[in-house]
DNA sequence: ATGGTCGAGTTTCGA
């Protein structure tokens, strides 16, 4: 089984690559991010046509997640289970949509961006990491994948230039013990065994030509629990994704299980 | 310190 991840910025201007892209690598399971549209605005008809279902949460114009699944969607939830009422539930339900896909659970989540380390958002986006940890705590003895745009760079090694960072969010070391968290409960960052080194990113933004220069990020990551890392057979980063018109400015992470 | 580029949807905001 194939499973994917990407931030496609913008779903609908970008279903062409979207459908290609699934083509090319065979892709059984895609979690999307930053979909930028409400549900009835969501493309389906192309995505159903190659045997897709579509779980789907998206309530404004800049958020927005979904699993894609060919091997079956089962028990989709929206927002964080067991927790209602916490934050905006708009905002909770636009970042995080689960579903059993061929019996392993996979969450597309987009963690909040944060914007400034002295802005709300950045405790907005802190809380959240924590109220994500405290229901993932629950999913560790089962297949679970937490994949999506973490808008966390774990190490240095993970940003283009780390003095550029400094006072910036994505790097802060409260963010950075929030990522480490998840490991600490047993997770396992999957992709970076078969991707390994500094200057392998996942995002690059759209300006200054960052990634014709290879200046980017690595922002975008598949944690799985204990019985999920043990089943997986490889990994990669679709860099060529990002290359020429039209490119969303994340590239699709890939990972495969037996 | 600023600006550069996208996407959505109206004009500027979020990333």
């Amino acid at each position: 089984m194939r499973i994917a991840t990407w931030n496609v910025n913008s779903l609908r201007s970008r279903i062409a690559r979207v459908e290609a892209f699934l083509e090319r690598h065979d892709v059984d399971v895609l979690a999307l991010q930053e979909t930028k549209a409400r549900e009835e605005q969501v493309p389906l008809m192309g995505l159903q046509s190659m045997g897709y279902e579509v779980a789907y949460a998206g309530t404004n114009q800049w958020n927005g997640v979904a699993v894609l699944s060919r091997v079956g969607l089962e028990d989709v939830e929206v927002g964080f289970p067991g927790q209602p009422g916490w934050g905006d539930p708009a905002e909770s339900e636009a970042r995080a949509v689960g579903a059993t896909c061929g019996g392993v659970r996979v969450w597309s989540l987009y963690v909040p961006n944060g914007r400034k380390v002295d802005d709300p958002h950045y405790v907005y986006k802190l809380d959240w990491l924590a109220r994500l940890r405290e229901a993932a705590q629950e999913w560790r003895s089962t297949p679970t994948a937490l994949v999506g745009d973490w808008n966390i760079a774990p190490t240095d090694e993970d940003v283009f230039d780390p003095k550029q960072f400094a006072t910036s969010t994505h790097v802060t070391p409260r963010e950075r013990a929030a990522f480490q968290a998840f490991l600490d409960d047993g997770y396992v960052e999957v992709v970076r065994p078969h991707t390994p080194g500094p200057e392998v990113y996942t995002y690059w933004d759209y300006y200054r030509q960052r990634f014709e220069r290879n200046r980017g990020l690595r922002i975008d990551f598949v944690l799985g629990s204990a019985p999920f890392a043990e089943r997986v057979t490889g990994a990669f980063i679709d860099r060529d994704e990002r290359a020429g018109q039209g490119a969303s400015d994340h590239a699709p992470v890939v990972v495969d299980l037996d």
